[in-house]
DNA sequence: AGCACGCCGACT
DNA sequence: GTCGGCGTGCTC
């Protein structure tokens, strides 16, 4: 048997399938999507076997054996190495890099080398005058030792051992280590049979009682039980447990454990809510998605507070009835404590949680439990949209708006757009869920399906018929205007006031970084930047050094201008840090809770700083966006928004989606129990459609400004994007290698009859723009060029991009540029 | 990506 | 005359 191999080297020229003879004794257990160790290019590397083939047509000379099988059971579904097919031709990466994504990371296997001495080796050490005796003593271990290791205790000796290896006189061989070990627990199990007890006992000496205490243990429990909980349990020592297995009265094995990150936790089991007539309505389309064979992708579109998650649970438990299994996809940062309780009382111990604050070790045996089926229900991040589910029912993606679907590494694919291809494969239903739908998906949702059906799911409506908070908007200028040159304007100090006169609490929101303040000269206008990056450095107060977001560079804050010596040096930008401040002096003795990036860093901070502010130890939160996101707290009477303007003043074309979509979640927080709630958005630009259309919660007429927009510039989701990124150290090779890409990318759209604007009426249509400068034209020492691709039609982009990208990867070493390929970009800048 | 094979400068 | 520099090229 040959098995098709995708071995993990992340390159264009590897990757393809490689093919392998399988040894007799691993035929029963490969299968397409094992996980295998292959002899390649004179060392061994991890590969997935991605399909299996007959030996006779291969040439067998050419071919090595797999050296190694390395799970007993296969990591990867078929439908996953197909899914993997498809993201490597759309996201224009490496087969490798797709599969990769798909499996937890401890499956990321190395190889480590060992050295032995070899058995053709004379015993005689005159024989071996080579290696001296220090070494040889090293060599003796069975197993052999790992070179790293005896290179690095042994450095001098790196040429002894070379030549020995070389001699024959060591042996290297190589095997696959995974990153995480598993973890191994020993235990104990019951003798085997129905062995009579009596004479089990009476083959124990009289005076080995802790034996006979322990057996009696086991007897009665006659269950396998891990050692260390026997020996907690039944008291004595690991020795007399050995005794009794030496004697073969109990047999001890090695078992694979697994953690369970909610172990011991008690979940109150909590029963479907009855649903208002709105919610029933869109429970029954969901529903009847699910049971329908055919694939359905429909948008949830539902106010805050309009009791989403209710209907998610109630689809689910359909899905789970119809013996079909459903995944959650929820942004990181809403993945809170609150959440996985809301998920874990309905489901119990049908559920697994996978986040990125599990350990690697925690989130494999999550990930084991759906692959084993104990488990019907993932809920997880990005990439529990691979969850190794057989038969899916239903893919959920709760506030669907979110950029961070996006990944922003290899593969950059969009979470979203996976759960649709494998909804696909699967004849199931994905509900996209938001109160804010990304223009992208509600444009999608519109068009009428072909059964004449919309996929638009509205539910505008609270659940408690509540009213959404009244929005006030402060214009900054007029407050300047006024004398006030505080970061507070009146307004929004007067409400502070009257919260913490009332004892009750406020949000306030500072859409950028924590860190985003920029060092200037008021003197000479020097700013402080990276030497190896076209960006200037943020201050970190913190650490008291400039550091460089991109690269890492850091250095201390000078006190006079490098440039003109002036001591005249200011800080510019605010970040929550000098919002902190500030609140302390203007309100003695506040107690102000700070969310951000660096306060959440530490493991379970976010949980951490919530409970806190859910116990009311603190009158205020103040956060970048992650405490706009999903926060029910029922003292929250007051949101302000400190800065609006902020993400409205990117130069991105979904500056005004982001920040409509931050104001309106962030508005959410306020109000949401029996006491009502205020927001206060501070800004610069009160007439903005996006603030305004925020102020009245009114999706409709931001979506249909933000629509005339989009048309008239031509960006999505009047077109697509892709974004190419071109980098090199010499911008003088840079600059002619991303012409050349153009080029290449003009004169194959051309030929296809693609080239053109946008606007004209053909239905397949590109425009290439640029090369131009990157915004950071320059990062790590590389000058940055990029091109954006605009298209619309059913153009296949991936291929005219590959073939484009092509002379680039050829040209002579040291000439080629790094290409990046963003397909649907979330950021174009 | 790495490792091997292959062609030119500082050493025994 | 050899050791080794790292520049191309291939890996079942």
């Amino acid at each position: 048997m040959i098995a098709k191999v995708i071995v993990d080297v992340p390159s264009r020229q590897t990757d393809r399938p490689f093919d392998y003879a399988v040894p007799r004794d691993m035929e029963p257990w490969i299968e397409p999507g094992s996980r295998v160790g292959v002899p390649f290019g004179g060392r061994v590397l991890q590969g997935f076997v991605i399909g299996l083939a007959d030996e006779s047509e291969f040439d067998a000379k050419r071919i090595k054996p797999v050296a190694e099988l390395l799970d007993p059971v296969p990591p990867l579904l078929p439908d996953l190495i197909e899914l993997a097919r498809w993201m490597s031709d759309k996201y224009v990466c490496t087969w490798i890099a797709a599969l990769q994504a798909m499996v937890p990371s401890a499956l990321k296997g190395k190889a480590e080398r060992f050295v032995t001495l070899s058995n053709e080796a004379p015993d005689d050490n005159g024989a071996l005058s080579g290696l001296p005796e220090e070494l040889l003593q090293w060599l003796n271990k069975d197993g052999g030792v790992k070179l790293d290791v005896l290179l690095g205790r042994f450095p001098h000796y790196a040429g002894a051992v070379k030549q020995a290896l070389k001699a024959g006189m060591l042996e290297e061989k190589t095997s696959i280590h995974d990153r995480v070990g598993i973890r191994k627990v020993l235990t104990v199990y019951p003798p085997e049979g129905s062995s009579d007890p009596e004479r089990l006992f009476a083959s124990l000496p009289a005076r080995a009682g802790k034996q006979r205490e322990l057996l009696a243990y086991i007897l009665r429990n006659n269950e396998p039980i891990p050692l260390q909980r026997l020996l907690a349990e039944a008291g004595g020592s690991a020795g007399s447990v050995r005794a009794l297995a030496d004697k073969g009265l109990v047999t001890i094995r090695e078992e694979e454990s697994k953690r369970d990150p909610y172990a011991g936790r008690e979940f109150k089991r909590t029963e479907p809510l009855p649903l208002t007539p709105g919610q029933q309505d869109v429970y029954g389309r969901i529903a009847g998605a699910v049971e329908s064979p055919e694939p359905k992708v429909m948008l949830l579109h539902g106010v805050t507070g309009s009791g989403k998650t209710e209907v998610y649970l109630q689809a689910i438990h359909h899905c789970l009835t119809l013996g079909k299994q459903a995944i959650v996809l929820v942004p990181e940062i809403s993945l809170t404590p609150q959440m996985v309780e809301r998920f874990k009382g309905r489901f119990g111990d049908a559920v697994a949680v996978m986040h990125s604050r599990l350990s690697h070790g925690e989130r494999y045996d999550e990930w084991r439990k759906i692959r084993s089926g104990a488990v019907q229900v993932a809920i997880g991040a990005r990439s529990a949209v691979f969850a190794p589910f057989e038969r899916i029912g239903l893919i959920i993606i709760d506030e669907e708006h979110e950029s961070s679907y996006k990944q922003e590494e290899t593969p950059k694919y969009h979470a979203r757009d996976v759960a649709v291809k494998r909804a696909k494969q699967h004849g199931a239903a994905v509900v996209l869920g938001s109160a804010t739908p990304s223009l992208e998906s509600y444009a999608a949702a519109s068009r009428t399906s072909p059964g004449g059906e919309s996929m638009l799911l509205p539910m505008p409506e609270r659940v408690h018929g509540g009213p959404l908070p009244p929005v006030r908007i402060v214009d900054m200028r007029g407050e300047l205007m006024s004398g006030n040159r505080s970061m507070f304007s009146r307004s929004l100090h007067q409400a502070l006031e009257e919260r913490l006169a009332r004892g009750e609490q406020s949000v306030l929101l500072l859409n950028r970084r924590g860190y985003s303040t920029f060092v200037m000269c008021r003197s000479c206008g020097y700013s402080a930047t990276c030497p190896h990056c076209d960006i200037s450095l943020t201050y970190h107060r913190k650490s008291g050094v400039l550091r460089c977001h991109y690269c890492g560079h850091a250095e201390p804050l000078p006190a006079s201008c490098p440039s003109c010596g002036s001591e005249h040096i200011r800080y510019f930008g605010t970040g929550t840090q000098r919002v902190e401040e500030e609140l302390a002096k203007l309100f003695p003795g506040i107690r102000v809770i700070r969310m951000d990036v660096d306060t959440t860093s530490e493991k379970n901070a976010h949980e951490k700083l919530l409970k806190q502010f859910g116990d009311r130890e603190a009158d205020v939160l103040l956060g970048t966006q992650m405490v706009a996101k999903g926060l029910d707290f029922p003292y929250v009477t007051l949101v302000g928004v400190i800065a609006a303007d902020t993400s409205l003043n990117l130069p991105d074309f979904r500056a005004g989606e982001r920040t409509f979509q931050l104001l309106t979640q962030v508005a959410g927080r306020a109000g949401r129990h029996h006491l009502p709630g205020e927001v206060i958005i501070q800004t610069y630009a009160p007439e903005h459609y996006a603030i305004a259309a925020a102020q009245r919660h009114d999706y409709a007429a931001f979506l249909a400004e933000e629509l005339k927009h989009r048309s008239l510039l031509a960006y999505p989701p009047y077109c697509r994007l892709v974004l190419v990124t071109m980098s090199h150290e010499q911008i003088g090779v840079l600059a002619p290698a991303a012409e050349q890409f153009a080029g290449e990318l003009r004169a194959l759209a051309g030929a296809a009859g693609y080239l053109g604007p946008l606007d004209g009426g053909r239905p397949k249509t590109m425009e290439v723009l640029g090369p131009t400068a990157s915004p950071i034209a320059k990062m790590k020492d590389r000058y940055r060029f990029q091109c954006v691709i605009k298209y619309r039609g059913n153009i296949d982009i991936s291929s005219m991009l590959r073939a484009a990208s092509k002379p680039l990867m050829e040209a002579p070493a040291g000439r080629q540029a790094q290409i990046s390929i963003d397909i649907d970009p979330q950021m174009i800048l």
